[in-house]
DNA sequence: TTGACTACCATAATAACCCATGATATCCCA
DNA sequence: TGGGATATCATGGGTTATTATGGTAGTCAA
């Protein structure tokens, strides 16, 4: 039963990742994958500027109000709160045309440094959109992690009891 | 109740082996047994690439979202997560054709260095995808600890201990 | 009327879908 | 328990639908 009632918080999934065009009119294609999890939801795709990296986060309207919730938990006079206002005001609903397309706008373009290539790297409940030097800074550095540190551990629960347990 | 959910946690989906062919358009047969599972639990399946070895990991939804939850608990510009987001964006949920194939993508073929002939390795929660030369490299890795060193006890304490846990 | 924007069409490549088949496994009843 | 009937499995191949992307014609505002 209570199995049940988590499996069913099971949220939007942005998964896998893909090299789009970006063309001369700034389209670009939002990958099918996305696009389906968002109409089965009937969510609208918001794109705005990456909090923490160089780059174009997108995600659905439920969670991008969760993230202006969280900024409501802060002071609100705090320079935080601030800076965090001032990042989700360059944040953007958008519009497909017929072939899955949106057009990027020009802030978030040149906040991501995009040029004709758009990385699609999906992260579970958002994605990101990178320029493909970036994504390679991105990718070249987790592999350096997981090189050094091995696979994260304690992910799941059940993992870190029978990790605890191998180390007797 | 609690046992129920702990005996969820613990459910083995996958075991045994088997080789099968991928075919010219990157087709290759889930083994049937696997199939039923997720059918049964009503799960979609997820290949993703092996954080530890060269090689494609299945798994289900329901545990990918749980690696999901667990990235919104770290902090986002720690190592962890780095893995953690990579892991995603090399993830991809499959669909089946009506004889049980996906089509496996490109960039896991890739990764795990397979060409026309695939070895699945059901190994209880997830499983393995490998080349057969490199399963034959682990396969011969794990016989020759197991003579060095003797059959694991751990295996048997270990299931007693999860006996244990559930019996709570 | 120009320029920018938007809503459609066009298309090549790819993936999804469908049906077929030989091999193996399973069933069933004498 | 034997062995023929039946179902299921892994695999092949052809047809249709979808995807990413390029292009064009219509719209609106200055």
């Amino acid at each position: 039963m209570f199995f049940k009632f988590t499996k069913d918080l099971i949220k939007i999934m942005f998964l896998s990742t893909s090299h789009n065009k970006i063309d001369l009119k700034f389209r670009v294609s939002i990958p099918a994958s996305y696009r389906l999890n968002l109409d089965k939801e009937g969510e609208q795709l918001i794109l705005f500027k990456s909090l923490q990296f160089k780059c174009i986060e997108g995600t659905t309207s439920y969670r991008m109000q969760r993230y202006i919730d969280a900024i409501d938990e802060l002071d609100a006079l705090s320079d935080e709160a601030f800076v965090l206002r001032m990042m989700m005001a360059d944040s953007f609903e958008m519009k497909f045309d017929s072939g899955g397309r949106v057009i990027i706008p020009e802030t978030l373009i040149d906040f991501a440094q995009l040029t004709d290539k758009a990385v699609f790297m999906g992260v579970g409940e958002s994605f990101y959109i990178w320029s493909p030097s970036e994504y390679k800074n991105q990718y070249n550095h987790s592999q350096k992690v997981l090189k050094e540190k091995g696979p994260p551990k304690l992910i799941l629960s059940k993992k870190k009891i029978l990790k605890d347990i191998d180390n007797d």
